[in-house]
DNA sequence: GAGCACTGC
């Protein structure tokens, strides 16, 4: 039963009064963009309209960018439509699919539509899908569009609605054939904005921290009672800015500073970042005692994925920490850069969500003006190596003319292709390879795919593998407490896991002594290790491990029963002997070699005299035989937590000439994340694939576009006419920009030759 | 020689 309170909630959305013409323009379009802001009721409530008016409509499937979203969502929806959670109305998320045969409206991550688009392109269970926050330009969201345009083609009749929350999407229209707009009036209120009178975004690099706390100790002491919301980039500053912003606040003198003294007597400070405990955060979205302030400092979670009530103020730094591949160098970059307008508003927005408010940027005007005007979406500023295989996978060839929305950099594409040929998942034509088809069932970065099939097929070690690329695959394993002394003894207990030969037999070990101990929260608590992640890291186990299953790959242990038949490193075995999770139990030149038939990839080499690493491959190229006199190379650090860190004395750093390093991250140097030593002999043969790389086109146009429909032994001629239909599609594209790319510079010579007759004239006329 | 935004299959 519904009760009369929902019903009355319902019609009390912003959304409400225009019911009737969303549903006609549903009716007549099968392609649509609505643009409706935060809280008019769009996610909850057009879904519904479509269950309760189209009764030929059986299955409806609405993305969003976040798991959290997905559930509450749908758990909402299922409320008003008076059913239980999973029946008519369920959500699906990695690991949680909570739907039934009765489900008619199904809430999901824009990752998990992704894959099902992999196995079924023309996505046939679905009568509507509903792509929404597609302002936010997820990775999975832009794969999705350029999908759903071959989909449209091929499925005329399934209904695609594109759903947004900023003004700016004519683009989105103009992509999808340039489909009708139905705007839905928000309901937000004015929020007033102040620019700094002249600071520069440039000039504000190294300073923002303390202009953020300067500011917002001046609306505490100027303005009106209400809640300030601070956005800076990362952790370390933000934990900074509070402590600076108590110490001031203490010298203050309240009847003297304070304007509104008599409300305003204190204030509450609270961080806010990802990475922070779940409990910590709760009191931010609580209310502060009375006639306190609550101050937030906070990364840009509040600016999308968290919403904090009550905001008045907003301080804005203008800076994001943000994460970009350099397909040239293969590393990610964590850099801190300038936001875009869409961001600066979006951030402002945050003050006027229940009443009137105020913004305060911290630079110009004249540097808003100068900002880019939408965030870089995730698809320019990513590597696109497991979309590349996905699409491949799909039957799609020539990847860089794919229809992309705003598409990414080609040298962005060949980087993909270049490490998918390195990995042999294609061959030196660019086709598909029986290994290639292989990785792609896994949700993995294909690295990992790749050495998953190894272990399995070549190397019988595909248990421990399974492990460590589940313990790979989440994030950070180690808690670090605040506290100096616990930061100590936190190091001291993760001493006990280290391995000799490094980084990934150290997660086997945490691993397997996480499950020995029961998964107890006891024991992973006096071990500083994060329980949630360990968890998370079993979940993608068992996935992984039920693919393989299902694929027929078989799942074989290394483990050695006899310790002292192994020959490999008893010395330093023996040194750690105290050290009952470090005892070696497998056969780890198994496993390590495993992992070298795809990080040979990242192999590095040690300089001569110093604990530094330069990437082998790149060296290589540039042709210099002396690896330590190659100035053009950039060095690679060991992070400090890494178990082969110099200072750790797990090895002599003399042993320790050849690693492979899981990744790197670029912040102010280049730091190898996950690293174990590599023997040279498992890799030298491949290392041979480097030197084929400069003769072959991995591109996949030329030789393939005229062999027409291609045999892949699988005889679905849907699945055929969805690679044939893109496949057109892709050529048109190719020829839409040759004959742009001609009309330009068709249109530069005409300018050059107007140019030169204006020369000419005004020439004439001295 | 010491710290790393945010998501997701």
């Amino acid at each position: 039963m519904v009760s009369a309170s929902i019903i009355k909630q319902r019609e009390s959305l912003p959304i409400f009064p225009y019911r009737q013409e969303i549903i006609e323009a549903i009716r007549q379009e099968n392609l649509l963009v609505i643009i409706g802001e935060t809280g008019s009721g769009k996610t909850t409530q057009i879904p519904q309209y479509i269950l309760e008016s189209f009764e030929d409509v059986k299955f409806i499937g609405v993305t969003q960018p976040r798991r959290i979203a997905a559930i509450t969502v749908s758990t909402r929806v299922s409320e008003e439509h008076g059913s239980k959670l999973g029946e008519v109305v369920g959500y699906s998320i990695r690991f949680d699919d909570c739907t039934s045969s009765k489900t008619r409206l199904r809430y999901m991550t824009d990752g998990v539509l992704l894959r099902e688009a992999t196995l079924d392109p023309r996505l046939e269970q679905y009568n509507v899908i509903i792509v929404d926050e597609a302002h936010e330009r997820t990775l999975e969201t832009d794969v999705l569009f350029g999908l759903l345009k071959t989909t449209h083609i091929l499925r005329p009749e399934l209904k695609i609605l594109v759903m947004s929350a900023t003004l700016n999407v004519e683009k989105f229209s103009d992509f999808f054939n340039s489909c009708p707009i139905f705007v839905i009036p928000g309901r937000t209120y004015n929020v007033l904005i102040n620019h700094h009178r002249d600071a520069r975004i440039i000039s504000l690099k190294s300073t923002f921290v303390m202009r953020a706390v300067e500011t917002a100790l001046y609306i505490h002491c100027q303005e009106q009672p209400g809640d300030i919301l601070v956005f800076l980039t990362g952790q370390g500053e933000i934990e900074k800015a509070c402590r600076d912003l108590l110490d001031q606040e203490a010298n203050l003198n309240y009847r003297k500073d304070v304007k509104y003294a008599d409300e305003v007597r204190g204030i509450v400070v609270y961080p806010i970042y990802a990475t922070l405990e779940t409990l910590e955060q709760k009191a931010v979205f609580e209310d502060p005692p009375r006639y306190t302030r609550k101050i937030i400092f906070a990364t840009n979670i509040a600016q999308t994925s968290v919403t904090i009530p009550g905001i008045k103020y907003v301080v804005d730094s203008g800076f994001v920490k943000q994460k970009s591949y350099d397909p040239t160098t293969g590393m990610d970059a964590l850099l801190v850069v300038p936001i875009s307008q869409a961001a600066a508003t979006q951030r402002a927005g945050r003050a006027g969500r229940t009443a009137p408010g105020k913004a305060y940027r911290l630079y110009s005007r004249e540097s808003f003006e100068q900002m880019e005007k939408e965030t870089i979406p995730e698809i320019q500023r990513s590597s696109l190596l497991g979309t590349v295989l996905s699409l491949k996978k799909m039957g799609i060839r020539d990847i860089l003319n794919f229809e992309f929305i705003d598409p990414p950099d080609p040298l962005l594409v060949k980087n993909a292709l270049k490490q998918l040929f390195l990995l042999e998942a294609i061959d030196d034509k660019g086709k598909l390879t029986r290994l290639g088809d292989e990785m792609s069932i896994f949700p993995l970065s294909p690295f990992l795919s790749r050495v998953l099939v190894a272990s399995s097929k070549e190397f019988e070690c595909s248990r421990e593998i399974l492990i460590i690329v589940a313990m790979l695959s989440v994030e950070e394993i180690f808690i670090s407490p605040r506290s100096e002394e616990k930061q100590f003894e936190a190091g001291e207990r993760r001493k006990e896991f280290y391995h000799p030969s490094g980084d990934h037999m150290t997660l086997l070990n945490i691993f397997e002594a996480y499950l020995d101990n029961g998964y107890s929260r006891e024991w992973c608590k006096e071990r500083y290790l994060n329980r949630r992640t360990l968890t998370m890291a079993k979940n993608i186990r068992d996935q992984l491990r039920e693919l393989m299953l299902k694929h027929d790959l078989p799942i074989i242990s290394c483990r050695i029963k006899n310790e002292d038949k192994i020959n490999d490193n008893n010395r330093s075995r023996k040194r750690h002997r105290r050290n009952s999770h470090a005892d070696t139990k497998y056969d780890t030149n198994k496993i390590l070699e495993a992992f070298s038939t795809s990080y040979y990839i990242n192999l590095a080499k040690r300089h001569s005299h110093r604990p530094l690493f330069y990437h082998y491959a790149s060296a290589r190229a540039s042709d210099n035989e002396d690896i330590d006199a190659n100035s053009s190379l950039l060095a690679l650090h060991i992070s400090s937590t890494s178990s082969l860190f110099p200072d750790n004395k797990i090895v002599r750093m003399e042993d320790l000439d050849w690693v492979m390093y899981h990744n790197v991250l670029y912040t102010n140097k280049a730091l190898m994340k996950v690293i174990s030593k590599v023997k040279i002999e498992w890799v030298e043969e491949r290392l041979k694939l480097f030197e084929k790389l400069v003769s072959v086109n991995l591109d996949g146009d030329d030789d393939e576009k005229n062999e027409g429909q291609e045999n892949e032994n699988d005889d679905d001629d849907d699945d055929d006419k969805f690679k044939a239909v893109t496949n057109i599609k892709i050529e048109e594209n190719r020829i839409m920009k040759e004959e742009e790319k001609k009309n330009q510079r068709l249109a530069a010579v005409e300018a050059a030759r107007q140019r030169a007759i204006h020369r000419r004239a005004s020439n004439s006329e001295r």
